[in-house]
DNA sequence: GTCGTCTATGACAACGTTGTCAAAGCACCC
DNA sequence: GGGTGCTTTGACAACGTTGTCATAGACGAC
């Protein structure tokens, strides 16, 4: 900007005006400075702007568990479209469920000074570090509550937590209208697939799985039930397992979208017919040898109203934290409808 | 960090020295000053710190079509694992193939001076408008190249615009690949669904699709050729109308992702057997119906590669601007085998 | 005792902006 | 002629860091 005004023969502050377009510039001095601009192609330092403004850095961080898998990357555009509205961009990093990366991002994220925070939290690590480091910068959490949250807990104790607004899915709802939904078709022995049970989501599916056995009188069988299984293989070896069983499940609830793909891919190994819902709509559900009856959400829409709330508090809303719970839907394509094989 | 000084005792550069873990400073000075960090709650201000240091931010930009995009989101994967291992964070946008938005946004992340730009170019802009704006910033372009192109030329021309380094997938070789495997399966009349002509990528998967036509002496019927679909919707309209054609197509070459899955949802619809090769592989493509004979290759390498060579491009590397030309692979699965129906 | 060397600390400028304030120039009016 | 108000411009400080240089004290060697 120095070498501008030099050109242009004007002081610094002149050129300043000219580039943010304030008034009381006169017309043949602001052409000058335009031509010296463009023949230095000069470019307005942000990071010096944002300094003496003492203001915004029009950014904001996203941390989500993997950008690879298509429910955190729509998550992803969601926020990105509402931060693109109030003028901000996306900072987005994955913490692949490792409390360190996620500490890491944080940091680096805060010391950016991202006007705001969503962070989907990983949940082997300690609360109270991350809640130290976000302290002072507006955080909103997605998908699952920052604190500890109780074994099964549907509000979890956030005692050693600041809280925070959240928004989360109705994963536990989901998951007993999932079970009940196979419940109705016949089934009495119907498997459950979640994810670790460090994870507040896959705890609270697996309770919507319990909740949902007990209402409707039919014994629940822990050897039906596989937790700890985080990725497409170890999904597809318990559903394995859990076919080569003595009395085997004639249905499975499978806890994410992972889940059912694996457990789709050893279902389609073991030739075997068996009824299945899974938690998460995905593309082609429809389309498979069988389609996929699914517990629906919309996860853009999770990122949109996350952002939304993250964009209050930048402005200044001081209202109490708000918990915003999101509906989902029972999709009906097939795979939930086979009736139990005489086993 | 001025007041850390004052409740340490000590001056503004001797809490600079312990944050950034310099010598020459007594150990219970240091004590004294961490002590203070801990009660403030300090966090250095990286904004401050770059613009003294007149260096790097430490963040790159990624400016794709579509993060939700299956596509883009394991580029973006490959991106942010590169620049996580140089420290650097990645700041996305999706263009949504908008060229407005596009310089909108290559405008603020220069602003922002991110240390460089990894662009999958809109191709419906001027491109000398981007190269403008991008100059002074280290680039490379994925997937497309920065300058028009000729109609179907594998070697674009870039006369109007700086050359940059660019990766590419191997276009034409890979939709020569998946019709060549169509044509020896005996089929004759095949149709071609690809996106707008403006793309790139489009234009050279036309192009491989009419190089296997004439290799094979198959003349091509331009009635089978449908391009400017760019979404499922559209791909679906195309191929349901091919469908309906007096003489029908036996098989179809599909595109990219998107159009693949549309032309199957029309297929599907139609209840016709048709065969089918489609470019981008996709999760569950082995699952489906018909499992999806596909030319694939990795979207995250693509990402990876760029993001390597815009690594040296910051840290200063001056060899003349490369060409990366991804390959490709026929998965075969099963929907491009079908053999013609006697129609 | 004096010099040199080394450790530990601080004063100050600078990075590239913009907000504040002052001032110069001009037109207008009494 | 002098006061008033408006437009246009510029000097300067400040944002929060860190690099440069200076200084003060401790220690050992001569």
């Amino acid at each position: 900007m120095r070498d501008v005004a030099a050109a242009a023969g004007v002081s610094l502050k002149t050129v300043s005006r000219v580039v943010n377009g304030e008034d009381f510039v006169r017309p043949d001095t602001a052409e000058r400075v335009h031509s010296a601009i463009a023949r230095l192609g000069f470019q307005r330092n942000d990071l010096a702007r944002t300094l003496r403004g003492g203001g915004r850095t029009r950014s904001i961080g996203l941390i989500i568990e993997d950008v690879a898998n298509p429910f955190y990357s729509q998550i992803a555009r969601g926020v990105e479209d509402v931060a693109r509205a109030g003028g901000r961009l996306v900072i987005s990093g994955s913490s692949d469920e490792d409390p360190a990366r996620e500490l890491l991002l944080i940091r680096s994220l805060c010391e950016r000074r991202v006007d705001g925070l969503l962070i989907v939290p990983s949940e082997t690590g300690d609360p109270r570090l991350r809640a130290e480091l976000i302290a002072g910068t507006p955080a909103v959490f997605l998908d699952r509550p920052p604190g500890p949250g109780g074994p099964a807990d549907t509000e979890p104790r956030n005692d050693t937590v600041p809280p925070n607004d959240t928004v989360l899915i109705d994963n536990v709802g989901g998951a007993r209208t999932a079970v009940e939904h196979l419940l109705a078709h016949g089934h009495r022995r119907i498997a459950c697939l979640v994810d670790l049970p460090e994870i507040f989501t896959a705890r609270q599916r697996h309770q919507g799985y319990l909740e949902a056995l007990a209402a409707n009188g039919v014994p629940a069988d822990p050897t039906l039930v596989r937790t700890g299984r985080h990725d497409v293989r170890g999904a597809g070896h318990a559903m394995t397992e859990l076919l080569a069983l003595p009395d085997p499940p004639t249905a499975v609830f499978a806890g994410n979208n992972l889940l059912t793909v694996g457990a789709l891919r050893a279902i389609g190994a073991a030739g075997t017919r068996v009824a299945l819902v899974g938690f998460d709509d995905f593309e082609l559900a429809d389309l498979l040898a069988t389609p996929v009856t699914v517990v629906a959400h919309e996860p853009a829409d999770m990122g949109r109203q996350a952002a939304h709330l993250l964009e209050a508090r930048i402005r200044g809303d001081a209202r109490p934290p708000a918990r915003i719970l999101l509906p989902t839907r029972l999709i009906v394509r097939g795979s939930g409808e086979i009736p139990p094989s005489q086993g």
